[in-house]
DNA sequence: ACCCTCTGTGTGATTTTATAACATTGCGAG
DNA sequence: CTCGCAATGTTATAAAATCACACAGAGGGT
């Protein structure tokens, strides 16, 4: 229920040691694909844009499943014959995190892509000092404390930023 | 109960358009020497080095009483005979966080002082978008949806970045 | 008092992250 | 077709943070 877990049984195609995923081992091709058609029906529907440049750094994010900085995204984009100067990179992230494609993680000061495409949703997120796996969850920002408080000030909550450093489960066994 | 009501009953000498302040009028003399002198003893009692640059720092933040980037710290600095490079800031910043005298904003790159000082706590932020003003309350991280997700995924969790971002009760009713 | 060490301060230089300002392209509505 | 607008691209610059190294001064041990 909670995040990364994607469809069906857990596969272990991976080697082993690829990049950390979200804390539990699963299809990546699956989670890609995924992605992409989540956000091409989005954008169908509501009119927007999926350019070349998003599709790719959307398809980057999905392909790489934790947080890249937006100089790292920027270097693959050169790369490949799109633009080589920062706006490139953070326009593109923007149009994806306004549209809840991707959202930035703001301790990091990088992104990653949304494990949860379709319903809007105030993300939470798990991040590991040792290994900067990231892992998705749902945060509920008018409950609880912060909500009680919010309404007791009068205050208006529009947005939510919910990160949790810590280890993952991977990193505690190994210490 | 939950912030910067400080003290007794609310005064208010404040002219009425002061700087922002926490979402409540209060009185500034109290909370800075408040602040002061709970960071006083605190380094006392663990052998903490509350030096003339820290010191400076916290004042300065306590008097503000909102989120100033670090560079704008560093220009009073310097105005004030202290270093005049951003290690100077940055150091005094990490040491004041660190135990936790201030707290850093990671969504405005900024820090204010903490609202609470004296108790360790895992502190939230109400940021208003439009005046800038930050308000401090408490936060449970074990609690509530996060603290389920990260028992059922095994992640320890050590420190939580909790901000809500929205419209203050001023800015509120302006609109 | 002396030396030693360790922490804190100060500096210049650099890296990393993000935005401003403006020219150009190309699609879609009329 | 062509006008307008959104997206792309570029150069330049701002803002945030860190590195590397020199020096000063507090405090402990002798």
């Amino acid at each position: 229920m909670i995040w990364n877990n994607m469809t069906s049984d857990t596969q272990f195609e991976l080697t082993g040691d690829t990049a950390p995923v979200g804390f539990q081992k699963h299809d990546h091709k699956t989670c890609v694909a995924a992605g992409l058609s989540a956000a091409e029906n989005r954008c169908k529907e509501e009119g927007l844009r999926l350019t070349p440049v998003r599709r790719r750094v959307l398809e980057m994010l999905l392909q790489e499943h934790r947080a890249l900085g937006a100089y790292a995204i920027l270097d693959r984009l050169r790369e490949e014959g799109f633009g080589s100067q920062p706006p490139v990179a953070y326009r593109a992230l923007d149009f994806l995190a306004q549209n809840g494609f991707v959202h930035k993680i703001e301790r990091l000061n990088a992104f990653v892509a949304c494990s949860h495409p379709g319903a809007s949703h105030s993300p939470a997120f798990m991040i590991c000092r040792k290994c900067d796996a990231v892992a998705e969850a749902q945060s509920t920002p008018a409950k609880g404390v912060l909500g009680a408080a919010a309404r007791a000030a009068g205050f208006e909550i529009e947005r939510t930023v919910v990160e949790a450093e810590g280890l993952c489960p991977d990193c505690t066994e190994k210490a």
